[in-house]
DNA sequence: CATGAATGAGATTTCATTCAT
DNA sequence: TATGAATGAAATCTCATTCAT
């Protein structure tokens, strides 16, 4: 508010720039291995900012995990995959949440590490819980459609075809470092990849068909 | 031979109960977040037999990590899969890696923390790569001898279907805190971790179905 | 510009104490003697503000060397030694030594204790190597003047002749404790010193002499 | 005296393996840097040993000196110097003096650290202070005789000579590293110290001419 | 006499957080 | 709003010495 010579004073922009610091920081080397002094570093700011506006280290990873986690859910949905054909919905479901992962690792490095900890700050998350519904109710609206035109076998769990679609991609990209070490192979370049989203294809159409 | 709790003097005693407090501590809190204090604490020895016998809190975690890994494989190996009936070794082995990993933790938390740092530490390892091979080759059986029987789809990959057989549990399992927080549902019940692997068993099965 | 003794908030000022407290910490005790512990407390600084400005003990070390060193270097090139007539010139120069290191003990402390290292840290000083050359070109010219002259003897080596001013009186300074011990006798007395810097004077213009 | 089975049990030999361990290591490191398990390693034998034969890490520092001291004075007095002509016992004491430190560096290396702590613990022992005086009533002779024969200036005084001997090889020998160092100039090989031998004898038969 | 596992105290270094400016 | 120096607590790691065998 006040307009004080030369001095910059972009409150806004300090605090995202933070915030991306943070996520990337975080994302390196998890909670415990991220250092508040380099995420200042990284933001260009100053630490005393951090304390300012995040309060401490840990609201900052909470806030950090919220927005991440956010902003594929709010990606998700505005694919619109139940107004798609079901087979095309699921197929575009796996796809996304495969690519999407793939190309920005923060998601599966916080959540690997919030789950370390046993979701013990996400609890404390007022804005995330609620953002699941409408991807179960997207899910079950695909499986119905897909029963009742009889390409889709009866009697799937909207929740545990989810985790499935999500986990069998996780799998592969979180744990692609020791993978590649142990398998002698490379799973990480752009072939691979490819080659393993047929297969997750493969195996949940496989599964669906009727 | 002696049954005696806490014995002084015993160098290979002292070593495996580091090993063991090293592993429950790491389980919990991680690479970062462990303390080389707590470790020494809960194994009831002095901290610098730590360094005495594992060197440094780096060291002490590969060899973490390659024990608990190593512990899996061997048990894994014990239950020749290969042997049965491929639709039943499938099964197997599906349900094998998903109780193993359910009743214990270490191995998921350590894998995850290992894939933060991009298998640093795992990459030194001599002991680990070695030990998939005879997995593969067990699998390639399993599923020639199904294709064969006219029971299974032809051209499934090993590699790929093992990945997936690990992780369409592993994710569940490893993430099964911000699953619950986030979808509002009891994801650890003895039920609840039944339901998750006739679903998976079904997700296989019917993928891999001719 | 304020004279307060132990002020807060002064980066330049903090700084200083703790170069001179481990310069005394380093001169009493020698690199692996001294510790960070007690330089801070001498400094009236936190152990923190030594990694902050110095990185860690051994660049501490090198920096205390190098501060030193230039310190008695610095003065030795302000008494404009090379001015003066040859004989005083050599003279003041011996004396000038001496009594620097008689009253500064830090200088000799500090090199012994490198020399036990074999100059390990001071092969990575960037400050000190060039330091030398106007000092033997300065020595050089007295001796030419006083070869002219016809009161100094021809074809002596500059730099042999430096290291015996210099060592004339370093060994009797840095071994007064055993040679006290060993010969019974106060090597420290004011007279004591006197009657050395005499003697050195008569060895090298007795040396000189044409 | 109790000879048993197999085991070797060399008391005297062992301990002069850890005498000899401990030279070594003092002379590398110094008394502060030097590591008892090291020296135990050094010597092939038991840490317990150490403490057994030596009391602690101290006194084998104390006993270490004496011995290296010993060493050196034994060997000057077998030379004989005093029979020599004086220009001659003069010239051998030089040179006996700077060849012996440069071939074996313990000495300078353990006088050097001992130094740094001002003799507090050579002035413990009860060995070393009296090796000195057949030094001085040698190099006396020397002087006189040299006096006498008109080849030596009169008022040396014996001490001041014997110091300014010692020293004017010890500072190059102790110091040669961060001499050469700073001169940018090799001084350890043999030519160099040849060199330097050359002029320590000009310098000190040049001041004793009559 | 000999071993080497074990110990406690203390060393260096690191870190999240606060405070003076 | 912004800076970065300062802090205290605690982390990892080391060492001389002792003790059980």
């Amino acid at each position: 508010m006040r307009a004080k010579g030369v001095v910059k004073r972009q409150p806004e922009d300090t605090r995202r720039r933070i915030l991306a610091a943070a996520i990337a920081e975080f994302t390196e080397k998890g909670l415990e291995g991220a250092r508040v002094d380099e995420i200042a570093a990284r933001a260009g700011a100053n630490k005393r900012m951090i304390y300012q506006y995040f309060g401490n280290k840990e609201e900052l990873w909470l806030f950090s995990l919220e927005t991440v986690y956010e902003a594929m859910r709010g990606e998700e949905r505005g694919q619109e995959f139940g107004k798609l054909d079901p087979a095309e919905g699921i197929r575009k479901l796996l796809e996304f949440n495969f690519r999407y992962s793939a190309e920005r690792p923060e998601l599966i490095a916080l959540l690997n590490n919030e789950n370390l900890h046993r979701a013990r700050y996400l609890k404390r998350s007022k804005r995330v819980p609620m953002l699941h519904s409408p991807l179960l109710a997207m899910i079950e609206g695909l499986l119905k459609r897909g029963v009742a035109q009889g390409i889709f076998r009866p009697g799937v769990d909207p929740m545990q075809l989810y985790i499935t679609i999500a986990g069998i991609g996780y799998f592969y990209l979180s744990n692609r470092w020791t993978l590649s070490t142990i398998f002698g192979a490379d799973l990480e370049s752009p072939a691979a990849l490819e080659r393993r989203l047929a297969h997750m294809v493969d195996v949940v159409m496989g599964y669906l068909r009727a």
